[in-house]
RNA sequence: GCCGGGGUGGCCGAGAGGUUCAGGCGGCGGGCUGCAGACCCGCUAUACAUGGGUUCAAAUCCCAUCCCCGGCUCCA
């Protein structure tokens, strides 16, 4: 099967071609550490995560690198703002983002490169580029020549002389053309800065991206990933930068994904609507998090509230509780004509899964053939009590792999009971109780005994003689 | 001003020329159950912003209009 991709590169799906056959380069833009990530930047790390894994799935050996953006303006301000230095800052930070990946499923880069540790690489490019005539010097600082790249604008679609006239930042007069961007900045009081051949001062946004993906994976690398306001003009910039400096295409396939809106409107400080990883954790557990962030195309937009996050909760529930049903199943060692069948009817589920995804992962698409694999799952533990062993394992293989690509690990799942032994007794005990109850037709009693339970957070449910028991998590 | 993305059933959300229009949630009805839950079946659902056009056939292509969102400035 092909796998296409949605290239913002000319706008098209294209099938998707490595450069070198079997193998994957992926750079996706990491974050700033200046604050805690938010649920939008989750979005961009839990889609190219899914990238990964999917590739990986199709049996592609893939590298992946993120970088973390460890010096910039809003560094700066931030620490000065805390009264603490730049280092505790990025490290906080930096930490933080690891814990909420890790939550989150998101499986760490084969390399995350920090740019304050690239500063020598950065100082090399831009050597070059100013040699090679696409940069110079004004002043200390250093800016990239616009209207000497030819291709500029060739991923935004902006053209150069179309952003003078929208440009409304105040002219700097140290460019030759508004749309010069910064490869090397000046040190100004108080900031940082690095000894450089133009003097001290620290390296451009744009500058830390491209070369330290090219550092890691090469002059050409497969998959450059990152939200949709990344394309310009960090991505443009980048562009420019590395193809200037090598002459080859710097990325085959660009990927990008849609906004998060919180409420319907983009998060933004002012409207005071930032909603953080950790402050959705709050609401749901990762697992629901990362599902609801998967439940629309990655280029479609998604709106975050409650009810959407209770939906994804339910419709997560729905699909584990099949697995897990299955999971408990006892085994036999004939193999039935309901086997036969519901291996076949897996295998269908699991071809339109990887259409689905083959067509520009497309995640809600692939979650439908989930859903009918947990209702085929379901029709057939109806009827039968067992099931033979090859085939419950073959069906949780096919499930739990299918799920795996999402990222969504049953296990990790498991909702922690953080019971003691004590309390499983005194509840075991109740429920026995009750079952006694329910064998002499005290069904009033039975019934409060559930209902109180219930309130307390503890469901009871009654499957024949066995009466199963589990806590509720207001997170699921 | 220049560029881009959208408007699909009560809600979310796939589909991008053609058999009866994914899937989930919610609601209603039924089955199972002592009841409930879970699960299954059915209905809600002959939906695709509006007006034209192309076509044997249009959510899907073309034109116009309305509305929403975004990029052009740090931003996933």
């Amino acid at each position: 099967m092909v796998l296409k991709v949605f290239n913002t590169l000319g706008r098209r799906k294209e099938e998707f071609i490595p450069v070198n056959p079997g193998e994957v380069r992926i750079y996706v833009c990491g974050p700033t550490v200046y604050d805690y990530i938010h649920i939008g930047n989750a979005r961009a790390f839990v889609v190219a995560d899914i990238v990964r894994r999917y590739l990986r799935y199709k049996g592609f050996k893939v590298r992946y690198v993120s970088n973390i953006t460890d010096i910039d303006d809003k560094i700066i301000n931030r620490a000065r703002d805390l009264g603490i230095s730049i280092q505790e800052l990025a490290e906080t930070y930096s930490d933080a983002y690891f814990e909420d990946i890790a939550k989150l499923n998101i499986e760490k880069a084969d390399v995350t490169p920090r740019a304050t540790q690239h500063i020598p690489e950065m100082i090399e490019t831009i050597e070059k580029l100013i040699g090679k005539g696409y940069a110079y010097v004004a002043d200390g600082d250093v800016y990239f020549d616009v209207s000497k790249f030819k291709d500029y604008g060739k991923l935004s679609g902006n053209k150069a002389e179309a952003l003078e006239m929208g440009a409304r930042i105040e002219v700097n007069p140290k460019k030759k053309n508004p749309a010069d961007f910064a490869l090397w900045k000046s040190r100004k009081p108080g900031e940082p800065g690095w000894y450089s051949p133009w003097g001290k001062g620290r390296p451009g946004w744009h500058i830390e991206c491209s070369t330290m993906a090219q550092k890691y994976l090469g002059e050409t690398i497969d998959i450059h990933m990152g939200g949709k306001d990344l394309i310009f003009p960090h991505h443009e910039n980048e562009i420019a930068q590395a193809e200037a400096l090598t002459n080859k295409p710097f990325v085959k396939y660009w990927l990008h994904n849609e906004w998060l809106t919180v409420e319907g409107e983009k998060m933004s400080k002012s409207l005071g609507n930032f909603v953080t990883v950790r402050d959705a954790l709050k609401m749901c557990s990762p697992a629901v998090l990362r599902f609801f962030l998967i439940s629309a195309h990655y280029r479609s937009p998604l709106d975050f509230n409650r009810d959407a996050l209770k939906t994804a909760g339910r419709n997560l529930e729905r699909l584990i509780r099949a697995l897990e049903r299955l999971n408990g199943t006892p085994e036999r060692e004939t193999r039935v004509i309901e086997d036969e069948v519901l291996i076949s009817e897996v295998e269908a589920e699991k071809k339109k899964f990887e259409e689905a995804m083959d067509d520009d992962f497309n995640t809600p698409l692939a979650i439908s053939a989930l859903f009918s694999i947990a209702r085929l799952i379901n029709n057939y533990l109806n009827v039968n009590k067992t099931i033979e062993k090859a085939t419950k394992r073959r069906v949780l293989k096919i499930f739990i792999n299918l799920l795996g690509v999402l990222g969504i690990e049953w296990a990790k799942d498991k909702k922690e009971t953080r019971t003691d032994e004590l309390f499983k007794g005194i509840l075991e005990l109740l429920i026995d109780v009750r079952n006694e109850l329910r064998r002499m037709k005290k069904w009033e009693i039975a019934d409060r005994i559930r209902d109180d339970l219930g309130k307390m957070g503890i469901i009871l449910e009654d499957a024949g003689k066995e009466t199963k028991w589990m806590i509720k998590s207001e997170k699921l």
